[in-house]
RNA sequence: UGGGGAGUCGCCAAGCGGUAAGGCAGCGGCCUUUGGAGCCGCCAUUCGGAGGUUCGAAUCCUCCCUCCCCAGCCA
């Protein structure tokens, strides 16, 4: 008998991992994820979640979870604990390694004076607009600015000033001495930390001179023993800087970068100044909202924690620009919630349906195993499942038509209704006993089976159909994205009629509406007033032929 | 047109000189008390293009083309 090897994912970088701890450059694998606690995280922060955390998870390793709060006029409290709900929320654990780019703030501070001391860096006192002018553009090279020959000593004497506060901001900054003609930007003498008099979330007044991530990033990689630095492309060109800081300063270990390509999804936007914008302009209800693709909207969307695991997970990890179709997404969730959402039925756009032939005042309780469900004389059925007309292919109920109520009777419509306007209001129908549970002894096959609600059981809920947030595949495509939301992105139906075994249902439960689609408890819910979302419709090969 | 990346099926993505994996989508069929699910089958003689090396190239070499990123005291 062969044994398969689990076929575990494979990418460029699990390679490098391999090969590294195979030729022992390091004994084990220590990652990262480094959000800056300015934003929520969404789908495209998932990928680099599962990257860092399951690459720490495959090779026994750990990974840390980092804020990179070095820039205290952008970040929040409100977002640090959101991006820890998020993280552990999609499964990964950090353990006891939670740390913050602002724990190491003495470190970095004394890795400038010896930057310093090894005439690597020097203090400018240029202004924001002189630097930019002197920077060159991207085919001419920079020109050296003035304070570049500054001695050690006065260098140190004014970076210890910065420290202490006696300027203010924008006076000086502290810059790396490398090459004004690079042809790579980032190594133009790039600044290292600037003076911000800004209060910080954790280290409250202590400093007023905040370092770059250019500067704390690889450092805090190296203080905290990572091996390999996993970040998105834009980074590449950083490269050589990151390289160049660890290896000019007495950093106790040596990590290493990769970049791999971000993740894109289309018909939504991914850019936190977008989602921002769309929070602040109210054109969505909060950063949690269903139609949001940050993970807070999807967890309340209705989406598992698995789902989007395995949706990473099917997306691969490479360096090439993509977008990925957002029906991919919709199919892991359907994949999941398939075999573990119990069925219920709820009809969203009532019709009535009158049993002639069935007692008045009578109820039956159908038992399908996992609930009851109540019949009575009066039914409700969904609309769309009753034609006066019916096309070729339609195989739901019309006149004279017999059709099957899910886990119920067969029943024939004899009857329709209709208002003095036309429009149908009710339908008579008749049920066949023998075929009580669902199947005729006689072995007749309805070409349908419907899902329907009893009238006077059923339950009233709120519930909120999301369509895509944005019409076209690529919002940003042509000019402000806000011009391209979709105004039906959300459609509420107040009234929908509910089996009566979802009373009681807790904020997040899931549950397959039969025919409808997969739908969760919103925690808008309250009491006796329940609140589902439509996490995703099934497929659907009828509105195809249609 | 400086530097850094990338180009394999509609969308992702394997492939690492030995004759194009897989997933999603799509298309047929079977099955079905959800037009759902499941099952079966089909879906790149061709890898951005042109040359070259080789018995053999998506993989090596040369030239060309296209796309993405970089001129924040943002990350």
């Amino acid at each position: 008998m062969t044994t398969e090897a689990p076929s575990k994912p494979r990418d460029f970088i699990r390679e490098i991992v391999e090969a590294d701890l195979a030729a022992g450059r390091y004994q084990r694998v220590i990652t990262r994820f480094p959000p800056e606690p300015n934003g929520y995280l969404h789908i495209g922060h998932a990928k680099s979640i599962c990257l860092n955390f399951g690459i720490a998870g495959e090779f026994g390793g750990q990974c840390n979870l980092r804020f990179d709060d070095t820039n205290p006029t952008k970040e929040e409290v409100e977002f640090s604990e959101s991006i820890k709900r998020d993280v552990a929320w999609l499964g990964f654990s950090w353990d006891d390694n939670l740390f913050h780019a602002s724990d190491y703030f003495d470190q970095l501070y004394a890795w400038g004076e010896e930057l310093i001391l090894k005439g690597k860096a020097y203090v400018d006192s240029s202004s924001a607009d002189e630097m930019r002018a002197m920077r060159g553009t991207l085919i001419e090279a920079g020109q050296e600015s003035a304070y570049r020959t500054r001695s050690v000593d006065e260098n140190l004497d004014l970076f210890r000033r910065m420290k202490a506060g006696e300027f203010p901001d924008g006076a000086h900054v502290l810059r790396a001495k490398i090459d004004m003609a690079s042809p790579n930007i980032n190594m133009r003498d790039p600044v290292l930390y600037r003076i911000r008099h800004e209060r910080h979330d954790r280290t409250g007044d202590a400093w007023c001179i905040y370092p770059l991530y250019d500067y704390a990033h690889p450092l805090s990689d190296a203080i905290e023993h990572i091996t390999h630095s996993l970040c998105t492309l834009e980074f590449e060109d950083h490269r050589p800087l990151y390289d160049w800081l660890i290896e000019s300063v007495s950093v106790p270990s040596r990590p290493r970068q990769y970049e791999f390509a971000r993740l894109n999804l289309n018909y939504t936007v991914m850019s936190k100044r977008k989602l921002l914008r769309l929070v602040e302009e109210k054109h969505v209800n909060g950063w949690d909202d269903p139609r949001m693709p940050t993970i807070a909207g999807l967890r309340r969307r209705g989406y598992t924690p698995a789902s989007i695991r395995n949706f990473c997970e099917r997306v691969g990890v490479a360096k090439r620009e993509n977008v990925i179709d957002a029906g991919l997404v919709e199919f892991c969730v359907r994949e999941d919630l398939n075999t573990t959402a119990p069925r219920v039925m709820g009809v969203l756009d009532p019709l009535r349906v009158v049993i002639d032939n069935y007692p008045e005042g009578e109820t039956e309780w159908f038992d399908t195993g996992t609930r009851k469900v109540p019949f009575a004389r009066t039914l409700l059925i969904e609309r769309e499942d009753f034609m006066e007309e019916p096309p070729n292919k339609f195989f739901r109920l019309a006149p004279g038509r017999e059709v099957r109520l899910r886990s119920a009777y067969f029943i024939t419509c004899t009857g329709v209704v209709k208002d003095d306007a036309g429009n149908i209001v009710e339908l008579h129908a008749t049920y066949d006993p023998a075929t009580r549970g669902g199947d005729s002894p006689d072995g007749r096959k309805p070409k349908a089976t419907l899902h329907w609600v009893s009238a006077d059981h059923a339950v009233d809920c709120e519930v909120r159909l999301y369509d895509r947030l944005f019409r076209s595949e690529n919002p940003e495509e042509s000019g402000n994205f806000l011009d391209d939301l979709n105004p039906n992105s959300l459609q509420v139906v107040p009234r929908a009629k509910l089996e009566p075994s979802v009373r009681g249902a807790a904020p997040f439960t899931r549950y397959q509406f039969e025919r409808l689609g997969y739908f969760c408890v919103d925690p808008d819910s309250s009491g006796e007033a329940i609140v589902f979302n439509r996490t995703v419709t099934l497929k659907d090969t009828w509105a195809k032929v249609k």
